[in-house]
DNA sequence: AGCCAACGTTGGACGAGCCAACGGTAGTCG
DNA sequence: CGACTACCGTTGGCTCGTCCAACGTTGGCT
């Protein structure tokens, strides 16, 4: 591998975005082989942290759109990990509400990503881990609220 | 904003795949306005470090496929800030050049590409900055040999 | 000479993120 | 009560970045 330019490689914005292809690819690839997906383990964490939700708010909670919501809500109700209902207080929404499978779904996808965690931070320490996150989530945060 | 699900946010993976996508809104958003594009600044940075170049070379360097860079390099001849060659002692390899215009054409993407930095690092102080890229700079690097 | 590898070029596949439009429902205001 | 507006789910599609396959040309090897 031939060393990038150096101007590139002192830019934190190509850092990232290298990294997040290498992350997006691990990822996806430890998922795969159990049939999932990186938004199931989000919606599953989310209605099970939070409770019942509409897609609406389970959207918004993990920043993905509500149409690409409506395709992950899908598979997780085909595959029995989640349940669909109307809301009789306002039938324009969607109850949606993770199953005891789904719980079991979840615990296993948290294996699974907790593993690929491992493979992405291989090369720091725990107490480096733990400082990358902190300052990674700081930045994170710093662009959300925009 | 709803907070997101702890599993999700406790997660480098999620945490570098949601930071990516907010970077390089911020990236294509600051230089479309010259008529450039993110890969543009890569291919320059490299011609100017590390001297002239085949197309192959070029894209090992910075990390894209080598029908993207053909693309690339089109963009910049056009524009003049580049020119390609044939190698006349390997006439499978084009030869490309950076121009003197292409030369100041990578200062001005790099001053672009500094505030880019300031607004995704925002939350950050200066030395959590050089810490930052240090962190991502490390974390990259073992992924790139594998 | 014949075979294989490298490079540039072209075309296209694939997924993530995003947006627009529609029908159905709820709330509001005249 | 009726009209208007806002919201939600659903469907379809667009754009972009990444990646792969195939081809013709050229060079190296035996």
């Amino acid at each position: 591998m031939r060393t990038a330019p150096t101007r590139a490689r002192s830019k934190a914005s190509w850092l990232i975005n290298k990294t997040s292809v290498h992350a997006h690819r691990l990822l996806t690839d430890a998922v795969a082989p159990v049939g999932g997906h990186g938004h199931h383990f989000l919606v599953l964490a989310a209605l099970d942290e939070f409770g019942a939700a509409s897609q609406m708010e389970i959207g918004q909670r993990i920043g993905i759109d509500r149409s690409d919501t409506h395709a992950i809500v899908n598979d997780l109700v085909e595959q029995g990990f989640a349940e669909r209902a109307p809301d009789p207080e306002d039938r324009r929404r969607n109850i949606i509400t993770i199953t005891d499978a789904g719980r079991g779904r979840l615990a296993e996808l948290d294996r699974i990503l907790e593993r690929v965690q491992d493979k992405l931070l291989g090369a720091l320490s725990p107490g480096e881990r733990r400082q990358f996150v902190a300052l990674l989530t700081r930045v994170l945060d710093g662009q959300e609220d925009r």
